[in-house]
DNA sequence: CGCTCATTGTGATTCAAATCATATTCAATT
DNA sequence: AATTGAATATGATTTGAATCACAATGAGCG
């Protein structure tokens, strides 16, 4: 199990086809690989796209601190809940078939912060699709592009939750 | 929080173009909605395909549990990290372009238990291609269909893991 | 038993996303 | 300053999954 003290890892996996799937960011302050506490086998590969500090925590000594400090299994609980969360949303975004739909959800929920690139790969889009999607969003004034590579959504649709 | 004592429950969301997605499938012994002991505003339905028995526990009193009882925090994020394992695969097999592919992918993981379309549902596809897949398969030879509705995979290409 | 309804299954057609191709911008490197 | 490589962007084409349409089977029910 690993901590996040400086920068951003994505933790990935390889699908047989050889495609990449991010499964998981984790920013300054987050734990990462959890479910690596109570099961051996299971493999991802994180990636570092930033340069980036982590804390290796060794796996006995994390269960002990949850039986000891009760605080910190709470805090694990916390984190688990808000992950199992977002990776219901996200089961939800990729439900919508459309593609402009899809874009126009991820927007919404903030998925767009780094490249257009990353953005399509974690919508499940390709991204000709994604830059063609918000070409015409852009042009429907859904969206306004302040910059090159730069989208956000008007403030007419943003999220309501 | 839920506590499932008998049957079968599913939490479903609904997209906003109506479509009904499922979160979770929870059998007896598991637990349900542990994201709602943290946050308030977080909202699912939940099915009961079979008449089944569940428990109401309240938020306060099992937050308290944590902190009293070590092992039942950590009972708590043993089910969650698994949950975060298997929305981990799922998303995963959900990139998995090729209806094939993943038709095959989810034999592998032993998705196909109930009907071919709540199968067709899980995998993010139209019931017309899944049969259509699962009929190639079985004239293939890759997949068996001991009766009608029912297809298992060959033990030539079992999953690995 | 006849009725309804969901599931199973297949065939034909449509449509939209993937793919292929290509140009441009821009930052990092040499 | 020239070179590489990645991201941005758009256009043309293909492909495959969705959709529409329609049978057949089988379970539940009055």
């Amino acid at each position: 199990m690993f901590f996040v003290e400086q920068g951003e890892v994505r933790l990935v996996r390889h699908t047989e086809a050889g495609q990449l799937v991010t499964m998981f960011r984790a920013g300054s302050g987050d734990t990462l690989a959890e479910p690596s506490l109570f099961s051996d086998h299971y493999h991802c590969d994180a990636i570092a796209d930033r340069d980036s500090t982590v804390r290796v925590l060794d796996k006995a000594i994390v269960l002990g601190a949850m039986t000891e400090n009760t605080t910190f299994a709470i805090g694990l609980v916390q984190r688990l809940s808000a992950q199992v969360q977002s990776y219901r949303r996200k089961q939800e975004l990729l439900a919508i078939r459309s593609a402009r739909d899809r874009v126009l959800a991820g927007l919404a929920d903030g998925w767009m912060t780094g490249t257009v690139v990353a953005f399509a790969s974690d919508l499940g889009l390709s991204h000709e699709v994604v830059f063609r999607v918000l070409s015409d969003l852009v042009r429907d004034g859904q969206v306004e592009r302040p910059a090159r590579g730069v989208y956000r959504l008007k403030r007419t649709n943003q999220a309501a939750s």
